[in-house]
DNA sequence: CACACTACCAAGCAAGCGCTTGGTTTACAA
DNA sequence: TTGTAAACCAAGCGCTTGCTTGGTAGTGTG
């Protein structure tokens, strides 16, 4: 299962997560998510995975790479993830809804707390490393516009494009902070009350 | 004009912005915002405001207060503004839609920057002080919680009441990442669009 | 065995951080 | 004119930060 990990795995696109830099970039998306970017330290980062502080240079040059490795790859996963949801759905409502579903599973399954990150501490990249990832970003967004355009022509919605993509991206990146995956609320329903809200 | 602003300046409930530590607030603010609290440094915050890193502790006792400060008054202002506007509504629909545009409001006029501090850099807080602003939040949300249960009654609302109020709080705290005042898109345009999200 | 390479440690440097200190200027009231 | 308090400066302290350095085990290869 999760066939599309494994191959991005075998094909060198994204990091083992089972060696030790992936277990370190994933031990870093749990701190910078908890605790912020610029509150962790790379003393913290190093004690995380049983290292010394200095050891971390040896897998990545700086801080900051490592904050820039697991953003990239995050997205990877979660373009790749996108287009195979969109496969199996056939009409605009059922791509939606899965469009809408992998960007919840992506927030609360493994790459929850990485996809935080991406979100929130942006900010503490510099600047043509923020451009490179908004590029990445672009090619996301692009699945989702043109599923809603393809709504709109099939009648199904009123919003305009950008505008509802824009206020969809906010109410779904929002659930990082108030929705618990083990609580009562299932993430399918969760995602259809989220559709609810864009289509008539 | 701004009464809700001078009465609450007047009753010292709030810091005048005319004065030197308003005028402190307003430029921290403006730091935080745009580079994060962390990144921001008191020697910067004095220069923004002209005068040396270590007179700020003649007016706050830490970094730290200035954060807090500036994320207290700002509910405390947008509290009092939004029960104003409440009063100029009359059915549930309208009520909605004013605490949409009032939200949208806080987040893109003069509170604007402080709103971003006041929800994007709540984790430098001390956990006490966390407590405290959740608190005050918690008033301000039930104001939301209550208008849409009598959109419920009234019919206009199918959503649950808790998801619907997070999924738009994620929505309308997103706009200000894109959304730009000045430019094509009114902000009474864009809270009919959300407002459109919330009702059938 | 010799060599190379990876993964790590122990120690610490230079820079930057929040904040303190002791003293000076300014404003205003008695 | 003198006294007092607020507002500020210049200097720097103590600490933490990201990162560097020189060296050492362990592993695989010819």
């Amino acid at each position: 299962m999760d066939s599309v990990l494994n191959e991005l795995v075998a094909s060198g696109k994204i990091t083992d997560p089972q060696s030790a830099k992936g277990r370190l970039m994933r031990a870093a998306a749990h701190l910078f998510k908890t605790k912020g970017y610029e509150r962790t330290t790379v003393r913290e980062l190093g004690a995380a995975v049983g290292i010394q502080s200095g050891s971390l240079f040896h897998h990545f040059k700086s801080k900051e790479a490592i904050l820039l490795c697991v953003m990239e790859e995050t997205i990877i996963i979660n373009i790749a993830r996108m287009h195979e949801a969109l496969k199996h759905a056939d009409s605009a409502t059922d791509q939606l809804l899965a469009l809408i579903t992998c960007e919840l599973a992506s927030i609360h399954t493994d790459t929850g707390e990485a996809m935080g990150v991406l979100v929130y501490e942006w900010r503490s990249l510099g600047q043509d490393k923020q451009k490179y990832i908004l590029q990445l970003r672009d090619e996301y967004e692009n699945l989702w516009l043109s599923t809603i355009e393809q709504g709109k022509a099939e009648g199904h919605i009123e919003h305009d494009g950008f505008i509802l993509r824009r206020l969809l991206t906010g109410a779904i990146g929002w659930t990082t902070t108030w929705y618990r995956p083990d609580g009562d609320l299932s993430l399918e329903e969760l995602a259809k009350q989220t559709l609810l809200m864009a289509i008539k």
